[in-house]
DNA sequence: TCTCCATATGTGCAATCATACATATGCTAT
DNA sequence: ATAGCATATGTATGATTGCACATATGGAGA
């Protein structure tokens, strides 16, 4: 459903878009991942190639747990998708939306 | 600086960036303006248009002093740019990124 | 100068969150 | 079946954060 404003400068009508409810809770649900130092290393990671828990926990000293909480979290929201090889779970970036947003960021800092 | 990784299934070398430091500081707090409701909103309704603190207060329903503490927020990452007229003054959102960001978000979600 | 409105700041509280520890589950090969 | 590695889960805790209350600053007009 669309917001009515009234622009104070010209008086008229704008119309336009504020998210609320469910969509509102899902967008800072699927930011919120983003903005977590650790998460950020791992999807950056995964932008790079595809890996393991343990392989990821290794790279980026981080502990191992740690790495499958987030990675799991990662899951939920549909940013990481799983492909089992005997034991070993290989994780990747589900979108290629997730990689564009991180160099959107990129891109606004100036890097 | 790249990171290098040996990829487990092809043993090959893979160059990638994985952000640290300062960049990564940066990132997240870039990104953790995007995970909170009360900021996503006020962001929506600046991409219709510049509008003043006591507007968006009322626009949203949003307390006035907590619009002043997030927009602050938002200007010290250079997100929102201000210009005064008269006691009046006036925010808005001060790069195309941040809507594209916003964009990008919902379109992941596939609304 | 005094008053009014717009905006900003100080502070405390409640809630959320990231992390690590300990432990459990799951798969594979011997 | 059992040993060993990969991954996941339960939980406690320290840290961060969003918010609103009260209050302060600051500009504009009378």
């Amino acid at each position: 459903m669309d917001t009515l404003l009234l622009d104070r400068r010209t008086q008229g009508l704008i119309e336009g878009y504020v998210p609320e409810g469910e969509l509102l809770f899902s967008l800072t649900r699927f930011f919120s991942i983003f903005a977590d130092g650790t998460r950020l290393r791992i999807l950056s990671a995964l932008a790079i190639s595809e890996m393991c828990v343990t392989d990821i926990s290794r790279v980026l000293g981080i502990n191992q747990t740690t790495v499958s909480h987030q990675l799991r979290f990662l899951k939920d929201v549909g940013m990481v998708c799983t492909e089992r090889h005997g034991k070993i779970i290989f994780y990747s970036l589900s979108n290629e939306i997730v990689n564009d947003i991180l160099l959107k960021g990129v891109e606004f800092l100036g890097y």
